[in-house]
DNA sequence: ATAATTATATGATACCGATCATGCTAAAGC
DNA sequence: GCTTTAGCATGATCGGTATCATATAATTAT
């Protein structure tokens, strides 16, 4: 039914998008190309017009993922000083909003252990964004004259990972508030911010 | 065929042993009832005489991980003054051997993602298990009069678990080590140990 | 020796997933 | 108005999985 020009892309698009959310919720091994393609209206079949396979979906969804905190973290930073744009990222990083949408947080966080499991097309990408994620973050430290801002990052960045991992995990809800709690206290101190 | 007494419950723990290796190395999707008793030389049918589903077995297999993860605690902390103690066992989680080994290591950063998607019996069994694994951090950091000792186990162990997963996460290898080598170098110094 | 029992094996069922060959439909182009 | 075509739908295949009913063989109890 010829549609216009730009409407398999738009498609293709919706179709990455809801994907890159069903994977961060529920895993790249639990998501079929049938629920998936039916959430946005359409069937299995037109799958194959749009990827080659579901590990390409897999791999596109990623870089998705890793495409909306890179803009996530951009929104924290723009607009206000440097020390309180991290502070604000690290407060919605290690918020419990974030802990209870997986579907729409921090890829590392919501696919840890899936990583290792899956396809190289799809750990390179990860590999890409990680890097990114984290030079992000050292940049900020660098402005903020903190010494040796590299190692200082990738400290900081593993123990958000981590503090989110285990959060979520527990399912005693005080105890799970409490681990990040203190994972934002931590921190915040860690870079140099004032504790709010 | 009548054996001896206690040879279904040496069975039934081969089979808990096995599923705990295999989970923590392909995650608990991807482990076939049929293959996993293949691996004892056994067939698929005789499982349901030892558990009610495989759900069943997934929450004893993830306490036989923990039960493993204290007991290597343990070992490390036996014969050593506490603080040496301590320093192994985190050299022992942040290394390149623990980094490689999925199927005999830690299970928060096995199954990481896993967690938070599992039936509630096997997060209950995580949770006490992971609660188990951070008071007995906690223990040797009061033996150190370390001040606030629950805050910060609960930040190392989080930055270790983020360590290893970002370290697990990225292809690279020389970017990989350069990862675990800054954690054991960041964990140490922050629980007042020198760095070797 | 025979019967009862126990750990495991065999085989079947039912379901779900990815993938693919093919069909349909409506607009584009002539 | 007719043909072509792009985007998607239908329906089938194939492989894998958990689960369960039943069979088998080796012992032990009688």
């Amino acid at each position: 039914m010829r549609y216009d020009t730009e409407h398999k892309q738009r498609t293709h698009e919706k179709v990455v998008q809801e994907a890159a959310n069903a994977i961060r919720q529920h895993g790249p091994d639990k998501i079929g190309i049938a629920s998936l393609m039916s959430k946005l209206g359409l069937t299995h079949g037109g799958f194959y017009a749009h990827f080659n396979s579901k590990d390409d979906l897999v791999a596109e969804a990623i870089s998705h993922m890793f495409e909306d905190r890179m803009e996530a973290f951009r929104k924290c930073l723009a607009g206000a000083e440097p020390a309180e744009g991290l502070a604000s990222y690290i407060d919605l990083y290690l918020s419990i909003r974030h802990r209870d949408r997986r579907d729409k947080g921090c890829p590392v966080a919501s696919l840890a252990s899936d990583i290792a499991r899956m396809p190289l097309v799809a750990r390179k990408r990860f590999e890409v964004g990680i890097q990114h994620l984290t030079d992000a973050f050292t940049d900020v430290l660098k402005i903020l004259d903190k010494p040796q801002p590299e190692i200082l990052a990738a400290s900081v960045v593993a123990e958000m990972v981590g503090a989110m991992t285990i959060a979520r995990a527990i399912t005693n809800s005080d105890l799970s508030e409490r681990i990040l709690d203190t994972a934002r206290r931590n921190v915040k101190e860690r870079v140099g911010l004032a504790n709010t």
